[in-house]
Formats: C-alpha cells, sequence, structure tokens
DNA sequence: TAATTATCCGAACGACCGTTCGTTAATTTA
DNA sequence: TAAATTAACGAACGGTCGTTCGGATAATTA
C-alpha cells in the first residue's frame, strides 16, 4: 500500500509525464526546459500536456509534491515500528538514500529547491519539508539523548540534521553505482560517519 | 596577496557585476534570469553588459572560474604550510566554510553544477573542480591514515571525501547567521561531527 | 446506440528572449 | 590638444517562450 493520493484522482499518464519530465529537467534546469521540450520526451503534443497540469509551474509542483510525500510517509511509517533509537536512524539514512539513488532526478529538482510558485503551492510543499525535517530532527535527537546520555538544545539538534542531510543529498553531485556501491553500502558509511566519525570501521 | 589573475586584465567593474549577477541568479536560476534582469541590478543597459563578456553563458562562467580559484587558492596554500593532519584538515573545512558563508550567491551557483557550457569552458571548470577535489581528498586522507594508522582504498576516501562536502555545501539551504552561529561554530561543528561523530563533545 | 466525458492535437497569440548594430560620451594615451 | 581606446546606450533583429482556442478522436457511461 503506497500513498495513492496526490491531491485528486488523475493518474492515468500523470506519472509517466513527472518521470520523463523530471529526468530532462534535472538535466537542464527548470527554466532551462520549454514546454516543447516537455512535448517532446513524453510523446505527446504541446498543448495536449494541458489537459495534466494547468501550468509549467504546476508540473514542477507535482513532482515535488510526489516525492516529498513519499519520504515523509516513509519517516512516518518509521516512528510507528518498535526499534532502538540507532536502529530507527540507520533506517531513516537507509529510506532516504535509497529513494533518492532511485529517484535521482526527481530528487534533484526537489533538492534544488527555492523556486518561486504559486503562494498556495509552496505553502504546501514548505509544510511537507517541514514535517519531514521535524521528524529527522526528532530521530536524530533520540539517537543522541540516548546514545549519550544529555539533552541537547533545539539549535544543536536542528544544526546536525542538516549536517544529515547534506552527506545525503549531496549524493546527486557525485554518486555512481559501480563506482561507490550500493545504496546500503552508502547508507551505512554515512550511519557511521555521522555516529562515529569518518575513521570507524565498526 | 589574493590570486588577482583571471585570465586577462578586465576587471573595472566586472567583479560588481559577477557580485549582483549571481545574487540574481541564485534566486531565480540561471535561465531564469533575463539580460535584462541583469541590466536592471547591475545599473547598467542591456546592450551595455556585453562590454564585459561575449555571452550570457561567459557570465556564468566567470563567476565559476572566479570563485573555484579562491578556494583552490586556500587549499593550495595550506599544503604548503607545516601543521599536522588533523590541523589541516580543520583549517579545509574552516577556509571552505567561511568562504561559503560570505560568498552564498555565488557558491549557490557554484554548487548547482551540471550547467552545459561551451566545451573548452566546461574543461577549464572541470579541471579546477578537479583540482580542488584531490586536494581535499588527500588531506581528507593524510588525516584518516595518521589517525587510525592504517590505509584506506582510493574509493572509500573519495566517498568520504564527498560526505564531507556534502555537510559543507549543503550550508546555502539552512544557513542563517542568528540561528546557527558564525561560520567558525559551523566549522567546528563539521569538523568535530566528521572526525569523531555526532556526539562528540571535544 | 446515443450522450458524455476524457484525451489529444495544429495553429496561432502576445510577450519576452539573447544578441547585434550604429552611435555617442567619457576616459586614457601620445 | 589630438588620437585612440574604453564604456555605455537605444533600437531593433529573428527566434522561442508559455499559454489559449476550437475542434477532433477515443473511451466510458446511460
Amino acid at each position: 500500500m503506497t500513498s495513492q493520493a496526490t491531491i485528486d484522482k488523475r493518474l492515468t499518464g500523470l506519472d509517466e509525464i513527472l518521470d520523463k519530465s523530471a529526468q530532462l529537467m534535472a538535466r537542464l534546469g527548470y527554466h532551462g526546459t520549454s514546454m516543447r521540450d516537455l512535448a517532446g520526451v513524453t510523446g505527446r503534443s504541446l498543448s495536449g500536456l494541458y489537459h495534466y497540469f494547468s501550468d509549467k509551474e504546476e508540473l514542477l509542483f507535482l513532482i515535488n509534491q510526489r516525492g516529498f510525500t513519499s519520504l515523509l510517509a516513509m519517516a512516518n511509517d518509521l516512528l510507528g515500528q518498535n526499534m532502538t533509537p540507532a536502529a530507527r536512524l540507520a533506517r531513516l539514512i537507509e529510506n532516504h538514500v535509497s529513494y533518492f539513488i532511485d529517484h535521482l532526478s526527481e530528487m534533484r529538482i526537489m533538492t534544488s529547491g527555492g523556486m518561486e510558485m504559486n503562494d498556495e503551492r509552496s505553502r504546501i510543499l514548505r509544510e511537507l519539508k517541514q514535517e519531514y525535517t521535524n521528524l529527522a530532527r526528532k530521530i536524530v535527537g533520540d539517537y543522541m539523548r540516548t546514545e549519550s546520555g544529555t539533552d541537547y538544545a533545539d539549535n544543536i539538534l536542528s544544526r546536525k540534521t542538516f549536517l544529515l542531510y547534506g552527506m545525503m543529498n549531496w549524493i546527486f553531485g557525485w554518486y555512481s553505482a559501480e563506482e561507490h556501491g550500493t545504496a546500503q553500502q552508502v547508507s551505512e558509511d554515512i550511519f557511521r560517519t555521522f555516529t562515529k566519525g569518518c575513521c570507524a570501521t565498526e
């Protein structure tokens, strides 16, 4: 059972369009990709695309919404399961990295962020990102409290969580499967580095 | 004595143009920023801009070249100085983070990468980045060998270096001075996290 | 089968794009 | 001061942009 609900039921060819559009936009950038380019890669006519979204900006919004909703659902599942804080952190990293590597193009768009949008759309995305960030900070905080026996200030936890996300989100700039291993190997390396430092061999 | 030489001597109003252009491009993206926008923020006429560069793409190139040349010069200085591997790593991080925070807009453009360019231009940038990456991997490698007494494979060192750069380069997404402290504080946090793990209190 | 709805299209719209041109001030050089 | 170079400009260019419109076809429903 996946999320299945974006905002309404139009999903026939939308997913295919979002995938192919994300691939092109990840290379050329949002403004660098024209509606005519998108018509080309999706095998549709220029005007035909407007059946699936009302304007180009909504396409960008939908790509972001779909991705963050998936990430959020995975993180939420994690909080419901019974496991140690360390195991939960490891799983958070593994989920994020695996999703990242499986959806490099979308993630590149999602992490490029800062694109201006319709107020309503950017509000929705901001809330999704905020919620995901809050869950992550909670998981990181639980781990650090358990591990060290002390409480950390909010801004410290916030900074640490950003450092972790930096390691994970920078993947799009360098990752290649044959050179850097599987998602599992990368995830383990990030977990080990974040929790024990770069020289830890476990 | 800084670098001072980019590729030739035209520097009169160029630096000002590069600064202001980078600020706008960091918000709107390269393709999202028009030459007319740039004429506006630089207080010049549209056609007058072409006195400083031959086309829009060269502007992007110059912003990148200037930034990477500065970063590279700092890293090169570091290798010439006599210090422990740990201290050198700490200084590499401090230099990078300080430069990042002082030039958030340029760094945002530089790290957004992947923009297609003229072959010659992209070759020059690729080599600059490569050289900087090599220096960083060397510094990280020296630290890890000294600290652990063992040698690490190249792909391991490469991955670790990318994780470090992830922590540093993700700054543009979250950093605010009043909430996350000075460049020094952020640098120390990154150094400590990378070398000892997130719970290290020094 | 008839009516309705979803899907798709070619052609065109005005706006904006990066770039070029011819020219003129301002500054530097001889 | 005269000549030469640098810095700046308005106007216009062909082209591409996102979007719209009226109509066609395919799929679903009654």
